[in-house]
DNA sequence: AGCGGAACTGTAAGCGGTTGCAAGGCTTGG
DNA sequence: CCAAGCCTTGCAACCGCTTACAGTTCCGCT
């Protein structure tokens, strides 16, 4: 690997020069800096980061840490990937005019992936944690340490810089509109993983909206974990007890794709037999069919937000934690029972 | 920030005892170790991985780089993101349990990026790189410097370790079940942007498929970038020349659901109208109605497979090139004619 | 008692950049 | 002709960690 002081010799300068023409600064010749520039060219010289990384104590690297659910061998239709790597794009987008690039690392949680975030923490000059990665009272020690966004963590957090969406007033509308619109009294909904905020923040609003209702009821609450599976394993234990909800709410586009699937080999008819609807709004919702009525979630401008609060606090660590709440709304499509058009695609 | 000198004098040892009990060496009293670990524990010391790279010249950290085709605001539909995003798991999984982490950089091709990919080698041990990124006399530039992988970049690299899936028998057997099985002889072809091989060598394998066919022929190639919104874009041609082909081969699967929707829009029915096929296979095209003819990359194997090359590249850097080629095979579903069932879902 | 060696620990020299400070060369003005 | 001052450049310290090498200390033996 060539260095700063193989291009110093070669142009028969000191290294200070080297570094001041990489630098762009004005205190050299022009004459030496031609000189100097022709050979960092011929010699395809290209500065070790880690070096100017440790001169100049910034590394110019944000760090993103995601949950992966389901692990190493997870195909993405298991999985909620598609959400994390909205995030990743968006966050990407922001940081790329600005110099930083986006470490990764997913994993589940446990021991060894905190562990890694742990020393991950290390290698960058900031963090972007998407869900709950790890025990709160780490994530606030870490944020000490660490300038630290958290995308999707739990709302509570008064001490950590927080982006997330009302899963609330989606939920809401959306149930509302399934009791109210469609007058359906019979709900079921399907869950997320406990280790979600997002899932167990629908999970309560959809129950306290249920309960607003004055005539519905909740006829059975099914444990699901976000994957499409875990959505047909659902439609699956519906299908045993012999009858239909009027409508089944599940916590995500996923899980709903996968009642969708499940319910339709079973000859079961969505909406006509029973509504579905999902929440998120992924790219797929709106290629099955009939298409998923669903909540939408600003998913883009939840990553680009967290990606623009880190910096503002990698520039001033003193900054005041912030919860930052981005609103979502219900998107009616077919599968709750509304005709196409309604306000679809 | 604390660092080893800190740690070092609250534990009353050398910095070099600190290190030696942060890289577990055994000649290190227990005693004095527990001690220090009892300070690090107590700070929550993290050390410097800059500091640490530059002392062991290794950085722990592989790059990658791929083109994010549509820009900072593109969205998730209108982009291939999906095949980038599968082989960035499937990267990171691999690498997960060796200590690397992943680097990640988007951006479009040009003087820009590639200055971005520049610098990017200075922050990595190692890089991946999805498509033709950048020309190949800079590409081979790069891989003289640093491990280099290329993922779907061209075939005919002998210099460059590549992967890619082969796309001609994919191809090849897709078109045959078109004009063979189905005795389609009109067909379309919707292609990719020039600057991805795949692209090229897609649309070259589905001409010499249709010439081979006695009586088939191409009835027009439309051109299109892989985008959702392209595939809108090429339907709306065929809808202006007021007659339809038989079938409509598309260089990618976004495209081709791009084309369902524009067509069924237009109420010409997939595919007792007008066959459709896609290429990649990614998630949404189960899930469409009809189901997704396509072809079946081994996208993850990929990005697998990559991420194994690197890292063997990265321990012997005098390992011969070698381009390893995947091979691809046509799934059936409906969009193409046939049946449902006959190999679907 | 004196010595060899094992077990620990400390000293200090890098790793490859950056940058404050000082020095050398020139120009300019008195 | 000399001093002052600007422009360039080099010297060397430092960023935080690792590690070769050089002590110390403490045993066990002879």
């Amino acid at each position: 690997m060539t260095t700063v002081y193989d291009v110093a010799r070669v142009a028969g300068v000191s290294t200070a020069t080297v570094s001041r023409v990489m630098r762009g600064s004005a205190l050299v010749n022009p004459d030496t800096r031609e000189r100097v520039l022709a050979v960092i060219e011929s010699l395809g010289f290209v500065p070790d980061a880690y070096a100017q990384g440790l001169s100049n104590r910034r590394k110019d690297v944000i760090g993103f840490a995601a949950l992966d659910r389901g692990g190493a061998e997870m195909d993405i239709e298991q999985n909620s990937v598609l959400f994390v790597d909205q995030i990743v794009h968006a966050a990407e987008a922001v940081l790329r005019g600005t110099g930083y690039s986006l470490l990764l690392t997913f994993g589940s949680r446990g021991q060894e992936f905190e562990q890694r975030v742990r020393s991950l923490s290390g290698k960058v000059d900031g963090l972007l944690m998407a869900e709950e990665v790890m025990p709160v009272e780490d994530l606030r020690g870490l944020a000490k340490r660490i300038p630290l966004v958290v995308i999707a963590g739990r709302r509570d957090e008064s001490e950590l810089d927080v982006l997330v969406a009302d899963n609330v007033t989606g939920m809401t509308a959306l149930v509302s509109h399934l009791t109210g619109h469609h007058r359906y009294r019979r709900l079921c909904f399907v869950t997320g993983p406990k280790d979600a905020p997002d899932a167990r923040e629908r999970q309560a609003a959809f129950e306290e909206a249920v309960l607003a209702g004055r005539d519905s009821v909740i006829e059975q609450i099914i444990h699901g974990d976000f994957s499409e599976g875990s959505g047909a394993a659902a439609a699956r234990v519906l299908l045993g007890r012999g009858s239909m909800p009027e409508a089944i709410v599940c916590a995500n586009d996923q899980m709903a794709i996968g009642v969708l699937h499940e319910l339709q080999q079973a000859q079961i008819r969505i909406p006509q037999d029973v509504a579905l609807t999902g929440f998120d709004d992924v790219y797929p919702s709106r290629l099955v069919d009939p298409p998923l009525t669903t909540v939408s979630q600003p998913v883009r401008e939840l990553g680009t937000r967290a990606a623009q609060r880190l910096l503002a606090r990698i520039d001033q660590r003193a900054l005041p934690p912030q919860a930052q709440t981005l609103p979502t709304s219900a998107v009616i499509r077919v599968s709750c029972g509304c005709l196409p058009n309604h306000g679809a695609h």
